[in-house]
DNA sequence: TTGCTGGGTCTGTCAACGAGACTTAGGCTC
DNA sequence: GAGCCTAAGTCTCGTTGACAGACCCAGCAA
């Protein structure tokens, strides 16, 4: 049985162009310190060890493709410099920064537990992502759903 | 103010190892297919596009990592071969896949759409990741939500 | 015995990564 | 106003990974 996937064109994949995005390296790693609150080139490079010409290149690619922004900043008695802030289009990243932190908690961590937990500031309860219909159905197994051309599909 | 999270020590971070699997070029676009169904070395190939090389070498990493698993089978009347299969750990990177397909749809597609939605088997509705806590609060946002140390945090 | 098919390996080129040294602009100290 | 410090980079160079294209190999079928 041939699989139905098959007939259908990936060229306009959208998960193959977010991977391109997504799937360098270093990118989720500096985004991870962003969603963190570290916002300064300098401060990244200490806490993640990046070599400083990937960050410099990494930093740039997600200015152009607007997933961060450059904001001056000026502390008291120093020159103006600049800090890198998320877009809205850098915010919609979170749920796949908790989908891939909840995974590596679960598969990768060493014996005595992961490293940090994504919590619910209110109650402080720990969160994870979850699977959910429009019509509301929740908490959907990977067999229960099914991936369906979209308005975009192209027949090969 | 200094970030807090310089405090926290980043030698163990689940979200590095993480990306170590899947932040190479073609990790996510191989899983892809695997999850629409695609099993085979050959129909991946013609898909995606991916250099020979290049897909047995994220396979053979997969597998290494214990994400797919190799089934030997066999059509009638051709020789003993093998297909590629995704382990419970494979299966639990479907919440990463669609974050990913998600935030691509959203911000990467064609002006016509997104080739490919996720639905709801059952009920054929869309299927989005939200953000829930263990006490049952619902489609967090990423400001909602805070990092907290784990129980494997090392402080620097 | 020739060819086809699935599932690869071998080779060579070119871009990306990583380490380390160097640069630059403004403010501070003396 | 000479020299130093700091944040945020660039430059250089050797190593690794991506990619294209050719080649290989086992079994089946004509």
């Amino acid at each position: 049985m041939r699989p139905q996937a098959l007939d259908w064109s990936v060229e306009n994949c959208t998960i193959a162009r977010a991977m391109a995005i997504l799937g360098e390296r270093w990118t989720v790693v500096v985004l991870r310190d962003i969603f963190a609150g570290i916002r300064r080139f300098d401060d990244m490079r200490q806490r993640s060890g990046i070599p400083r010409q990937v960050l410099a290149n990494r930093l740039a690619m997600l200015v152009d493709n607007g997933v961060l922004r450059r904001v001056p900043y000026r502390e008291p008695g120093a020159r103006p410099r600049h800090e890198y802030r998320l877009t809205e289009k850098g915010f919609d990243l979170y749920p796949v920064l908790a989908a891939v932190a909840e995974w590596g908690n679960r598969h990768l961590a060493d014996p005595e537990g992961p490293p940090v937990s994504i919590v619910h500031r209110d109650c402080g309860a720990e969160v994870r992502p979850v699977l959910r219909c429009a019509a509301g159905h929740d908490a959907l197994e990977p067999r229960e759903v099914a991936t369906a051309p979209g308005p975009g599909a192209r027949r090969r």
